[in-house]
DNA sequence: TCTCAAATATACCATTGAGTACAATACAGG
DNA sequence: CCTGTATTGTACTCAATGGTATATTTGAGA
């Protein structure tokens, strides 16, 4: 069954471009944020043809942020699983990985997704592009809760006693980097933030029980 | 000189009422999100009114962002010098009453500077409002970095040779749990995040000199 | 070269945004 | 009980928003 081609005008722009220059602008300004008239100018086509190949802002939306995940989050996470690498390098080399690219200059500041799930809460995003953040939220978590059950060298450290509990930890920790590189803090005095918390956790079975009796 | 009384009709609203509820507004929906007509209905004044009270978008903004500041903010600090009390202790009462403040459903979740930072990298905050943010977010860093240049205990674990540092990675891990809580993470849960942190300062000299061999 | 579908450009629509003009109203001082 | 002043309510302005109708181009197939 091949794709029927049915002749017409040809198309003057690529829509893997334009999607990712749409991308860029949601990256920037939020869902709400983007208008139109700035999404089509830095897509470089006009709105008949950003309605007639994507549908509508919503679609569009949809559409940038899967572009997002496959093309900025998706490459991070080899690290992980580097082989013949001790775990607090593997985890420190992705966590840095994804900060570095929270301060980059050739992109926007920060992160896509955090920027657009504290829209979500707002309530002015629809159902189908809140849907979508909050499940590419719940992947990076899912995928370190997974790393920290399965790793023969996280079991052997005992970070598989909680597992979600430390997958929080190293998301929360990079929910904040991305606020602060938003902020203009350079990944470089973040790359310190990273290591107090990987500190944090490979001491944990320790600490952990010393600061429950300090608590109250 | 006593103000001067001129007679006329009188206000029917309590104007620091009206202020709270328009920074709850703000809090939920960010200084772009909210329109004037969210902002006048749940002021419970109409828009006349809030432009001869307030002055405009913006003034009204930062006499809510004050509002927040004074009442959202600066009581958490009175946990970080109760004497008698652990520096690890305070640390933690201190950044669990933030936690908890986020979580609570009582008040939008999240942090309002959070939200409202996130704002000005898109460029979409007029300048006084967004020096104000700044300089707001600002302040938090500078307590704890004192707190770590004084603190007779902090100095004696030799937190003091990077109060900068220890300061910025409790307020990142604020900012990544402002943004959980947004997400309706709980705080429950989130204290086990803090923890982390907290341990990972705490044994700080040892452990980052040994993350420095272990990168690369 | 004629045809016709698909893409473009321009102009438009309805709604909502921030901000205002103005008449009606309420209140203190005389 | 007037008079003047400040607040309120309604109705407006003007620009920007998401989304479209329509006419004009373009190019592959017959």
């Amino acid at each position: 069954m091949d794709i029927i081609v049915v002749s017409g005008r040809k198309r003057k722009f690529d829509e893997q471009t334009a999607l990712q220059a749409a991308m860029e602008v949601f990256w920037a300004k939020g869902f709400v944020g983007a208008s139109l008239a700035e999404l089509t100018k830095c897509m470089k086509i006009n709105k008949p043809s950003m309605y007639n190949t994507f549908g509508n802002k919503e679609a569009l939306f949809i559409k940038a942020t899967q572009y997002y995940i496959e093309h900025n989050l998706t490459s991070h996470s080899t690290a992980l699983y580097e082989p013949n690498t001790p775990l607090h390098t593997r985890l420190k080399n992705y966590m840095m990985s994804i900060v570095r690219m929270q301060c980059s200059t050739e992109q926007p500041k920060g992160c896509y997704l955090v920027l657009c799930q504290s829209e979500v809460a707002g309530g002015d995003i629809p159902t189908d592009a809140a849907a979508l953040l909050t499940e590419a939220e719940a992947r990076p978590k899912l995928l370190l809760s997974e790393l920290f059950r399965n790793d023969k060298e996280a079991i052997l450290l005992g970070l598989h006693h909680n597992c979600a509990g430390n997958a929080l930890s190293l998301y929360t920790a990079l929910k904040g980097t991305a606020a602060m590189a938003r902020s203009k803090v350079s990944s470089s005095d973040l790359e310190y933030v990273i290591d107090t918390m990987l500190t944090g956790m490979f001491s944990a079975s320790e600490a952990h029980a010393s600061s429950v009796q300090t608590i109250q």
